[in-house]
DNA sequence: TATTTTTGCTAAATCGATTTAGTAAAAAAT
DNA sequence: ATTTTTTACTAAATCGATTTAGCAAAAATA
């Protein structure tokens, strides 16, 4: 049963293959096919049951309907939320999504854009892992439009969507404070990228704005490729001591982090809130049947996503216009649960 | 800065296209091209910075090194920590998956495997939603490799992988039997499907084999497109009165049941498991820092990822070949945690 | 020396669709 | 009656790569 192209309609009707293009993209009054025809090479489409090669469509065209995303990890909640969103909106504009996980890893990222570069994907959605500058800067300078997500690259003049981690964490801290916690800490990623930094230096500004020196031990700094026992140390530097817990509360800087910190304080047999309160970026579906529901900062992800598909919709419409680049913060929303002792 | 094409270093060299295509694509040994060509040739494949446009390739050879995934949802953990594992194991053959999230839709499901097929895919990985028969009937009849994930078509002969999901229910119900649980409900999803019937199905035969009458009104069947509100109704009418609750124990057919009810337990205030032991299929982050962490039925997600691609990459390499179809069905894992009351 | 085989390439066709360039005939304008 | 414009299509080129079909010249064999 081999599938029936557009040629086999040519050659059914005896009319020419480019008749029968244009009539099934639209440009039969353009032109001026008469309406016999047209009505004759839809019967015999739709009898043939032909259905269009994407493939060879891209390759005359140069537009694969076809997006690729570079996240961390499809399997991380967050991403998966995220990524679904951004599906979604890239669905109801007949496009495809080739998700990439690149596990915050920079080498796996290059080869992820290389080989989607040979896809001849129209557009990039990327969350840049650390230490991706020069991959995102040749990018930049290339044809193809992208839009950076979750987290930007000061220095690189692209497009990105990003939240105002500064502001979300200042507010999720000095509700903290509100709440009578005074040792604060903050357990984040690698600072070198901007998102992080921004997280930690609004739990900063909100503790100095309270009088209350920073103590940088409270600081817990994650290398980016961090798991259960990067974790597991950084819980029992603060609360290893269950008679001189070194915090009352905690900012977790990302919801993985979260999730695996309160795995472990759990089996340190500490109670959230009484003993340790937490606040954590990043809603997911874990936090609700938590210990103690668990305090959040949420993330606009709808949003990101339809943001995300219309920078690149309106590039990817006007090929080779230099396009104004994006800049886009959005506001996170801020979920107070019990894990906050409020 | 016009990306380099295979005929730019063919015109460089003065040699043929064809040359070149023999010696990029590691043929150069069989057409007897000469060492000192097959050195320039590359040469100056990686001065230009060559890379091949893999649409125009696969116009050409008819395989896109592309696979369709089709899963309920992406942004539910479990299938999130399949797409992972499939996705990863795709990468290491060269391949990318297009992700599709069908929301159990077969209307939905059936559009993206049109899309798909448009998109020249060189197979497919479907998870099915329910009454997706026909259209999974109709792709059996096609030239397109595919294999069933998750749960199969029993009237269809076609690739599947499953788990045990009889004998995962009874060990699970049996568990909880020997637990001292005598009242165990079981909240499970539309029993057209098979998986959710084998799941139903071993819990009956597990409180049978203990001389316990199955008592229908503790098995809550949702629709498939089941939400909080669903769920709260099951609870609700098993535990709504604390003073006579119906049951002592319940077995979750999936985690995203499992999620919700245990957030409709916690605000009902019961404790788990002192009030109401859990069992729930599948793993999942949310359920290490629950209330009180989840006794699951695990599934070897990365043996079920691999075990597709093979399946795959075994039709793809022998085009036009009948093979024998493969169902295979996988072990699970009982992985006991503290709700069940152990 | 004549014939056959091997060598080391080449041009053209192919994939399925879209775009470009064109034109015979009919209709309208001069 | 002659010239110009409009109509309703067509053939061929194009996209970038791979495959198919072929062949002149050199080397080997008879």
């Amino acid at each position: 049963m081999k599938k029936a192209s557009l040629s086999d309609i040519a050659l059914r009707l005896g009319v020419s293959k480019t008749l029968v293009s244009f009539v099934l993209n639209g440009k039969a009054k353009e032109y001026r096919i008469s309406e016999d025809i047209c009505q004759r090479v839809m019967d015999v489409a739709k009898e043939l049951n032909y259905s269009p090669n994407r493939i060879a469509q891209g390759l005359r065209t140069g537009n694969t309907k076809t997006i690729g995303l570079i996240i961390a990890d499809i399997a991380n909640p967050f991403f998966g939320k995220l990524g679904r969103e951004i599906e979604q909106e890239a669905a109801r504009h007949g496009y495809n999504i080739i998700f990439c996980s690149s596990d915050e890893n920079p080498e796996k990222s290059a080869q992820q854009i290389a080989m989607l570069q040979q896809s001849q994907v129209d557009g990039f959605i990327i969350s840049p892992p650390i230490n991706s500058e020069e991959q995102i800067r040749t990018l930049a300078k290339g044809p193809i439009p992208f839009v950076l997500i979750d987290r930007f690259i000061p220095e690189i003049d692209c497009n990105h969507i990003v939240v105002d981690n500064f502001d979300a964490a200042y507010t999720a801290t000095k509700h903290l404070l509100s709440l009578g916690r005074r040792q604060i800490a903050n357990i984040t990623l690698n600072l070198d990228l901007a998102n992080m930094k921004d997280r930690t230096d609004g739990y900063k500004q909100a503790l100095r704005d309270a009088s209350i020196e920073v103590d940088e031990n409270l600081v817990k700094v994650l290398p980016f490729s961090h798991e259960n026992k990067d974790v597991a140390l950084a819980i029992n530097e603060l609360l290893g001591n269950r008679d001189d817990l070194k915090a009352d509360a905690i900012l977790f800087s990302t919801s993985k982090i979260g999730i695996m910190a309160i795995e472990c304080i759990s089996s340190l047999g500490l109670k959230i809130p009484d003993d340790i309160a937490v606040v954590s970026f990043d809603n997911t579906d874990a936090y609700k049947i938590c210990v103690s529901p668990v305090t959040v900062i949420g993330q606009p992800l709808k949003e990101i996503g339809k943001t995300a598909m219309d920078i690149l919709l309106n590039e990817i419409k006007q090929p080779g216009v230099k396009v104004k680049t994006q800049k886009v913060t959005l506001k996170t929303e801020f979920i107070v649960r019990k894990s906050c002792g409020a």
